[in-house]
DNA sequence: TGCGGGAACCGTAACGGTTCAGTAAGTGTG
DNA sequence: CACACTTACTGAACCGTTACGGTTCCCGCA
């Protein structure tokens, strides 16, 4: 493929117009303005473009210029790759691109390392705007975003001031599940959740840090969580959380297994994400346990997977979470000068994975 | 949060430098090369940077100087959003993913609707290189690629002189699939494709519309069967192809029953996805046929769903490929003259799908 | 006292476009 | 025939930065 013809230097608009003997202006409207010069030229100028092998307006200087790169940045917690193994975060990706691509905007995946503090990729990022996904709230990648002067919208992450943000309920849909399961009678329980923090810490996460933790979503629902099992008198002090830093069923595996270790009593284990409850799911069953007769076990999201296996879980629209916070960045209709927020509904999905817990003499004598 | 302190117009390094009663250059060294002035003056820059809200180094005019945009274009044959609903293309995005962040970059993701004409984004992308991910040959965004005066690596397309190339060997692998049904016993069979073109065609595809397909991968395909069939004597003009334009299970299921509408003594249906011999099995079981007893199902890429199900395919390496793909576009030690080329290896997969056909006694009298 | 050499900083010229206020020639109008 | 209006094109300013090749100053050393 020929990709320039008799110059070293690739042909820019500039070397065009000096070959045809007209102004910049007239090339770049040949490009931009069609009905701003007569058709004979316009052919004249794309023919001789074609000769030399100029391959239009070069894209970073037209967006140096009008100050606009037709992109949209999507930045989150994990490694890049990682979001497209989490079927939810994918959901969200397919939403957001939808968006994107409904006004002709492309997404780029800012690489932000959660390990680095490094964040050269956020200020390098040329795009009109950001979507902040799932960071946690000390993440300097965030605090590099907020210092950009571009329109930003947060999902699923604490409010902050004067920024859009789009999300869900998590304490009430996390509080719906609960009661759920108190109304089917459990009492002891176990919770298995995502990290917390930027620190690993794969085990038992105290109160304390519960409450301290830096991911919105996993703080919202731990906190409903407690508060619901409160108002039926069961103390928060005493139920065991194991924490996971990663987000994999062998995470859930083995977090449910070290919950029952802890704890053997408890009749339910409440898993903060889908995924981690179908690692849990496999645990226990391997274990010979029987679900929901022995255990039962939720979930939340409402992944494909989930359904498949009638989990117990809430279901939210992830990507309607993705196709709103794209909407939001792109609506040219803002500058109502208040942030706007956008919460969406969750629906609880009664699986087949969560009964009511047998008596203790059942459990020891059977049915 | 405060983006400026005293201007309307947002600061830049010009302005901090007169600010300061620096150069331009000390202001851009502060940024960009610490050991180029003392650490108390880039102290002072940065310093009155932040006072200024001035949010560093203009990610656009420093690419416009630079040549280089930090980001890897990606196009694809599909809505943007299609990409996240196929496995398959999860996985490469996912490869290709890990390959960006390796070398620090971002990753764009291309709109291209394929029913648009329209190649602005092409136009409009600032990014350091492409990388195609099975685009139709006749697909205007290819065109647009190629003119664009940067590194370019196609995935699962036909080969183009002087760019390099990631892919697997579709005729082998998909013979071993075929070779591995003639051992069985097939003879009888139908194929169940995806599109061949950018227009629509959800119907039966002559052989002469399969060996004109736009899309390398499918074409492929579909020949390596016919000379694997034609080996043992079965003619290809007389082997059902039904093609489906969406890539869905629901399509799988209803060309399945086409399939089977037009020759009901079929004894095995190729799918060449795995997506689409999903929803062939659905179909097929739901006409209460016993697969593999009364009739066999084989796919194509090794999707988690399919050795879910124990579906006979073929692994491809998906992940290897995007992988591939991208460190193909960001190795520096290229520029050997020579396109190069991956080729990735493959697996035939056999699960619980294939069996040997009944002879025709056997299907009507029962075992 | 003269001089080599590094540290710290600076001036200018790109990078490749878009934009806007013209200008000159052509067209229709009363 | 003067006037307004349109069409087709141009010139210069500007977008915000980095690359390149200096210059200045100070220090150590013979």
């Amino acid at each position: 493929m020929v990709r320039s013809t008799n110059s070293r230097r690739p042909a820019t608009l500039a070397s065009l117009a000096a070959e045809l003997g007209v102004s910049r202006t007239t090339v770049s409207n040949a490009y931009n303005r069609p009905d701003q010069l007569s058709p004979e030229l316009r052919k004249r100028v794309l023919d001789t473009a074609r000769r030399l092998g100029y391959p239009g307006p070069d894209p970073v200087a037209r967006s140096l210029r009008t100050r606009k790169a037709g992109a949209v940045g999507l930045l989150l917690t994990e490694n890049l790759s990682y979001a497209f193994r989490d079927p939810a975060a994918v959901g969200f990706l397919e939403g957001l691109a939808l968006a994107c691509e409904d006004a002709d905007h492309g997404l780029l995946l800012i690489p932000a390392n959660p390990e680095h503090e490094d964040v050269a990729s956020v200020h390098s990022a040329g795009v009109d705007g950001f979507v902040v996904y799932s960071v946690p709230d000390d993440d300097p990648h965030l605090a590099a975003v907020m210092e950009r002067p571009v329109p930003t919208v947060i999902c699923d992450q604490p409010s902050l001031p004067e920024i859009d943000r789009v999300g869900i309920d998590d304490g009430a849909a996390i509080k719906d599940l609960a009661r759920h399961l108190i109304e089917l009678g459990h009492r002891k329980i176990g919770v298995v959740c995502m990290r917390l923090a930027r620190t690993r810490n794969d085990g038992p996460a105290s109160p304390e840090r519960q409450s301290r933790a830096n991911f919105h979503v996993q703080r919202a629902r731990l906190t409903a969580l407690s508060e619901a099992f409160a108002e039926v008198g069961v103390d928060w002090e005493q139920v065991p959380v194991i924490e996971r830093f990663d987000h994999t069923t062998e995470s859930g595996g083995s977090a449910a297994a070290r919950l029952m270790e802890l704890d053997p009593e408890i009749t339910a284990i409440i898993c903060t994400s889908d995924i981690l409850a179908l690692g849990a799911l496999t645990e226990v069953r391997r274990q010979g346990r029987r679900v929901p007769q022995d255990i039962t076990i939720t979930g939340f999201d409402g992944i494909d997977d989930a359904e498949r296996v009638e989990l117990t879980t809430v279901r939210q629209p992830v990507l309607e979470k993705g196709r709103a916070a794209g909407r939001l960045l792109l609506d040219a209709s803002e500058s109502t000068g208040k942030p706007r927020e956008v919460l969406l509904d969750t629906q609880l999905l009664t699986g087949s994975t969560a009964g009511s817990p047998r008596s203790v003499e059942e459990r020891w004598f059977g049915p």
